[in-house]
DNA sequence: GCCAACGTTGGC
DNA sequence: GCCAACGTTGGC
């Protein structure tokens, strides 16, 4: 079931921006608007192939609602040129961007919602770091062991 | 609304 | 380079 050579990301959205149900109307999303050094730089280790899952913060309850996988690495963010949007960033150039991002493909809603309450009894800081208090990270690394766990307590994914 | 836990900014 | 002040995220 499992390709050992992918990595497992946890990817935070607030369900009123971006929910799961908007990624499974559109299939693809790119990940832009990443402001966070850590963050971004998780997104430059990332390879086709992982998977994350799709966590909806800052609403009530929070937690792991689906699945997704990277589908293109490495693109430019182009919201740090676009002095509409509110990730605008003029210290940023054409010829050196400072923001990328990563595609991410849709790959399904867990038959299981897992809170953060629940995962917080299930897991230790040290396991799954999105239990750690206070984590303001968006896009954190999971660990094999974790995620593999994870995966068999939530089911598969439904499409 | 409060506040913990950062990250960022800017004076020095 | 230090650090105080401020801003942000996001749980509670």
């Amino acid at each position: 079931m499992t390709d050992k050579n992918i990595s497992y990301w946890l990817m935070k959205s607030e369900p009123d921006v971006y929910s799961i149900n908007h990624l499974k109307k559109e299939g693809l999303t790119l990940w832009d608007g990443i402001r966070n050094y850590q963050a971004r730089n998780f997104m430059r280790s990332m390879t086709v192939g992982d998977q994350a899952f799709f966590y909806h913060s800052n609403c009530k309850p929070p937690g792991i609602v689906g699945m997704m996988t990277v589908n293109e690495i490495a693109l430019v963010d182009p919201t740090q040129f676009d002095p509409q949007s509110k990730y605008f960033d003029q210290h940023s150039s054409k010829d050196k961007p400072r923001w990328d991002c990563v595609q991410m493909k849709y790959l399904g809603i867990f038959n299981e919602f897992m809170s953060l309450e629940e995962l917080k009894e299930v897991y230790s800081p040290e396991e799954l770091q999105v239990v750690r208090k206070g984590n303001r990270l968006s896009i954190m690394p999971v660990l094999t062991k974790t995620a593999i766990n994870l995966l068999s307590k939530l089911g598969e994914p439904i499409l």
